[in-house]
RNA sequence: GCCGGGGUGGCGGAACUGGGAGACGCGGCGGACUUAAAACCCGCUGGCCUGCAAAGGCCGUGGGGGUUCGAUUCCCCCCCUCGGCACCA
């Protein structure tokens, strides 16, 4: 955009390089700790240094740094530090594509993001800065993953995963969605792999109980997280076979139990192959085995999939009713859930209904159906137990404890709770993240390093191919070690750690980011501890947000901290949508806050990005929008300096009576602070907050018109002043380098933000007056004014009265009059 | 299918606890300034209708019903949409 066609615009450029200079020569934004004053901890999720910043990271920034500098100005001693989470995948496929290391990509980034984040204005604590790819960060994860290798936390075992043939590494759960990798959107395939866990599911029932603490959370985001740990109460009891070993099963329904006429095994149960003695049976289960095997992902989620399945020559017995039943084995069971077996009642489960008419089995109710029920489906709902023995005439509350009850005594079940949360597989298969610090001794086995050869440093001679295998372990160096219980020969483990594992406590570093006695300063975190004010993204709300608490309880129980949660409240702000669709290169839609903040300053761009929507939700981007806001500061730019010979320098005494439009103008000063500063601390409505202060200031171009030809000079000016000042502190902590500016010249010589939120004067919000709407029959005919301190019955009369409202009364009979104080009046007619 | 959010002017959005629907901004229209334009300043701007005008009427918050003097707000049913989970026994 040349140049010449930029509207005249106040010179922002200037401004905001000279204020974001004075701010980090006077350190104005390093944190203290001070045991006198409360602590406001204000932290937004950090960014992975992937190059550039975008339009997401400066709405996250401005939303968090409104809430920091509000605090501040609240009194609050407050927290606001930055850091990187700086290993990942990105770095290492930039390595692939440019053959640049990984190191050099991250860092260079990161120099150049934070350039981007200093020209935005952000009052951080840069002294607090963390890295995570630094041996001086990590090298305290690993002794966490030490403390919990010995207490069973993190432990190592062959399972199932899902692979990303594309990423070349394992994914957690959490890092799938809908059957494909949440980074490259590759489909992801099962492989049974050896890796790492974290016990995560030990702390399923604390999770899931928090989330009914925290009232800080937005409901969505404990929604996503309660139906993501999924907790569910049954039974869980031991199914005979004929002439073999029991079968576990777990069930939700054990009311229904009467009505088992099947039971199904996941294909890959280890007890199908003691069940199966025939050969040709064996060559039929493993021929139905790679049939399932042969699926992928996608396949197997797709919904309405007919259910495969294979009758086996076993049979069981129901411990209920005595009936021998079938056996199969069938692919909509799932091994990894439950006992990786069930029960199957057609009568009352959807999935065993559509089993069941498929092969022909019998179906049993055992619920009492309604009247108008059409028999075509499975019935889920409550009702009176039928065809169920002692179980009969009781509702299915009552069937499920009298049902448990009796597999208690009988010795063969009891009651359990199962979770559909899974422990998070933190082992990645690439090179770009903390070593695992453990070893395999020839003769000792696997060894935890010693705490005194930590860290385990990352070498960064590798070779990177992506083309599988831990980069890790071609690298001798780094491979062959000595055993730290025996001194002998020992390999070291080449996976490294799931990035999200330092996200998960990086807000902890930052109470003491360059402690060297331990992960962090317990005095220190227990001072700023836990995060007072949290904002990201909804995309972390069952990834990091999950991860993080689990973490956060961990490191209680390593007694190396003393909360139970890490956030007592989080925002979580929408994306940044432009013609419709997120904002991405593929797209063509993306706005580069380089070229904004260029083109309009920072202030404009935090303003536009706070004011155009409310923060949880998706800000439209709109380039007409941002003009506007320019448009603002513009005009309270151009106002302060049209007025700087009346304003300053000295703040003038405020004469002690005002007349009536003095009055008003002083009202409308004070409701705007009072608008502004709930809109804030109440629900994060900045929108509504900056739209009260552009009122504002559409207030004072109209008092500043209407009081020019004033006699009442004095008057004049103090009012002009105190709006000014308002407007200022009230803009300050959105658009901070032109507030900081205009309040210098109006002769501050402190900051601004070292200044306190301005109070509001409740005096100045008395009314002598208030208008009263008049409603006949629910519709507005009229309006009286009348004074406050008017009765009921005077503000009944006048309405009555009034000459407007007459006319609709003719003809008709007052039935009834609401009268709402301070409101209106409602006069309901009969005809 | 289950869970959660949402549906208000041409657009982004506002509306306390059930009390004047559409604040604020964008866009549009008109005016002022200017040789002219931009910028800036002022005014109007939900739809339909009556009126020369002043003014006034009716309709209107996804659809239908209900509660109420009064409903964007509360209740019931339905439609659409976005997000999460998805064979979890």
């Amino acid at each position: 955009m040349p140049a010449d066609d930029r509207p005249e615009r106040y010179p922002f450029a200037d401004i905001e390089g000279k204020w974001q200079r004075v701010w980090e020569d006077r350190k104005q934004f390093r944190a203290v700790e001070d045991p006198t004053r409360p602590k406001f901890y204000c932290l937004e999720m950090f960014p992975y240094p992937s190059g550039r910043i975008h339009m997401g990271h400066v709405r996250v920034y401005a939303i968090g740094d409104l809430l920091a500098r509000f605090k501040t100005m609240r009194g609050f001693n407050v927290l606001h530090p930055m850091g990187w989470d700086a290993f990942g995948l990105p770095a290492e496929n930039a390595a692939i594509d440019n053959g640049v290391h990984p190191a050099v990509w991250t860092h260079e980034n990161i120099a150049y993001m934070r350039t981007q984040l200093r020209r935005m204005g952000i009052s951080y604590d840069w002294d607090r800065e963390v890295t995570t790819c630094d041996p001086a960060y990590y090298r305290w994860e690993q002794l966490v993953f030490i403390r919990m290798f010995e207490r069973g936390l993190a432990y190592k075992r062959r399972s199932r995963v899902n692979w990303c043939p594309s990423c070349q590494t394992v994914l957690a759960n959490e890092q799938v969605e809908a059957g494909r990798c949440w980074r490259c959107d590759s489909e992801v395939v099962a492989r049974d792999i050896d890796g790492w866990y974290f016990k995560i599911t030990d702390y399923a029932e604390e999770l899931l109980a928090w989330c009914d603490r925290l009232p800080g959370w937005p409901e969505r985001v404990m929604t996503m997280q309660r139906n993501w740990i999924g907790r569910s109460e049954g039974a869980e009891f031991t199914l005979p076979v004929v002439g073999g070993p029991g079968i576990a099963i777990f069930t939700t329904r054990p009311d229904t139990s009467f009505g088992m006429t099947y039971a199904v095994l996941a294909p890959e149960h280890p007890l199908v192959d003691q069940l199966v003695a025939d050969p040709g049976e064996r060559a039929r289960v493993e021929a139905f085995r790679r049939e399932v095997a042969a699926q992928s992902e996608i396949e197997r989620v797709a919904a309405d999939r007919p259910k495969r399945g294979l009758r086996l020559a076993a049979r069981a017995v129901n411990p209920f009713s005595g009936l021998e039943i079938p056996l199969f084995i069938a692919d909509y069971v799932l091994m990894t859930y439950g006992t990786g077996a069930i029960m199957a009642v057609p009568g009352e489960d959807q999935r065993d209904w559509d089993f069941a008419i498929a092969h022909g089995l019998p179906i049993i109710p055992t619920v009492a159906r309604p009247p108008e029920w059409v028999d075509n489906q499975a019935y889920t709902g409550d009702g009176v137990k039928i065809n169920s023995g002692f179980l009969d005439g009781l509702t299915v509350a009552e069937a499920k404890r009298k049902a448990i009850d009796w597999l208690v005594a009988q010795g063969l079940g009891r009651a359990k709770v199962n979770y559909r949360l899974r422990d998070w597989g933190i082992s990645r298969q690439r090179y770009w993240g903390a070593p695992i610090p453990i070893l395999y001794c020839e003769k000792c086995g696997m060894v935890p390093e010693r705490e005194d050869r930590l860290p385990v440093v990352l070498p960064p001679d590798v070779q990177i191919s992506g083309k599988g295998g831990s980069p890790l372990a071609d690298v001798a160096s780094f491979v062959h070690a000595t055993c730290p219980r025996c001194g002998g020969r020992a390999r070291r483990e080449t996976d490294t750690m799931d990035t999200f594992v330092e996200s998960s406590w990086y807000f902890l570093r930052y109470c003491s980011p360059s402690y060297a006695g331990g992960m962090v300063d317990r005095t220190a975190a227990e001072y700023w501890m836990p995060v007072d004010q949290y904002i990201g993204g909804i995309e972390h709300a069952v990834l990091h947000l999950l991860y993080a608490r689990f973490y956060t309880k961990v490191l209680r129980d390593l007694d190396l901290v003393a909360v139970d949660e890490p956030f007592t409240a989080l925002l979580s702000q929408g994306m940044v949508i432009k013609d419709g669709a997120k904002m991405s290169k593929s797209k063509g839609n993306v706005v580069d806050p380089d070229e904004l903040i260029e083109r309009y300053g920072a202030d404009t761009a935090r303003l536009f990005s706070l004011f155009a929507a409310p923060p949880e939700k998706d800000l439209d981007w709109n380039d007409h929008g941002v003009e506007g806001a320019s448009r603002f500061l513009n005009r309270v730019w151009r106002f302060v300096h049209a007025h700087l010979d009346e304003l300053g320098p000295a703040s003038a005494a405020r004469p002690p009576a005002l007349s009536a439009g003095g009055r008003a103008f002083r009202r409308t000063i004070h409701e705007t602070i009072r608008r502004v500063t709930e809109d804030i601390e109440k629900d994060f409505h900045f929108n509504t907050a900056i739209s009260a202060v552009m009122e504002l200031v559409n207030a004072l171009h109209d008092f500043d018109r209407a009081s020019r030809h004033s006699s009442a000079l004095a008057e004049r000016r103090a009012l002009l002043r105190e709006a000014v000042e308002a407007t200022l502190l009230l803009l300050g902590p959105v658009s901070p380098h032109v507030a900081e500016e205009l309040w210098a010249a109006l002769g501050h010589e402190e900051s601004l933000f070292t200044r306190a939120w301005p109070a509001v004067d409740e005096a100045a919000l008395a009314r002598d007056e208030v208008e009263i709407v008049v409603q006949v029959d629910g519709r507005v005919r009229g309006r009286v004014t009348v004074a406050a301190t008017a009765t009921e019955s005077d503000i009944r009369a006048r309405a009555l009265a009034d000459d407007r409202v007459r006319p609709w009364l003719a003809e008709r009979v007052v039935a009834k009059v609401v009268v709402v104080p301070g409101r209106l009046v409602n006069i309901v007619t009969r005809g």
